[in-house]
DNA sequence: GCCAACGTTGGC
DNA sequence: GCCAACGTTGGC
């Protein structure tokens, strides 16, 4: 079991549409680094913090579950999709998807500052100067702080 | 809207 | 393989 936290601008996808839709697929991710974790890291019944960036304030507006796996990326392949890469072939693809369901909208966004503030998130990616990378590797040790600060429902295990 | 950080591209 | 140019992210 592993946790992460998710990116997303809320004006293209908040924690309000995944409450709405129950699940989606994690679509648009064209970095490598965040396509390793998505491709080999993330398995079935991780959990997510689901992150809005470029909002007021920023900050973990609640949880989310991988209920799909690593799976190719079909838009990839699909000129016509704004998410077409040339370099994605079906025999090699570039890039991949995992389904994301609904668990949590907390009562208020755990703030950037407070996570900031907040002894044991020292070392979160997040909270660190530059951290662009919009799927984000979090400790058990990290999940635990950020949803007793969020007083969240989910039972933490 | 600004701009620092940083990933990617492409000429050489 | 270096690195300047360029594009994107995302906090402020």
């Amino acid at each position: 079991m592993n946790f992460w936290l998710f990116k997303s601008e809320p004006s293209v996808y908040s924690i309000d549409d995944l409450k709405r839709d129950k699940s989606t697929p994690w679509e648009g991710v064209r970095n490598y680094q965040a396509r390793n974790f998505l491709r080999d890291t993330v398995k079935n019944g991780d959990l997510v913090l689901f992150y809005h960036s470029n909002a007021e304030p920023p900050g973990v507006a609640g949880i989310a579950r991988i209920v799909k796996e690593g799976y190719f990326d079909p838009h990839a392949f699909d000129p016509k999709s704004k998410y077409f890469d040339e370099k994605s072939k079906k025999d090699n693809p570039a890039w991949y998807l995992v389904d994301v369901g609904f668990v949590e909208k907390f009562d208020q966004v755990i703030s950037l500052p407070m996570l900031k503030g907040t002894k044991g998130l020292e070392e979160m990616m997040v909270t660190k100067r530059g951290a662009r990378l919009s799927i984000q590797p979090v400790t058990k040790a990290e999940w635990d702080i950020v949803l007793k600060l969020a007083g969240a429902k989910l039972a933490v295990k």
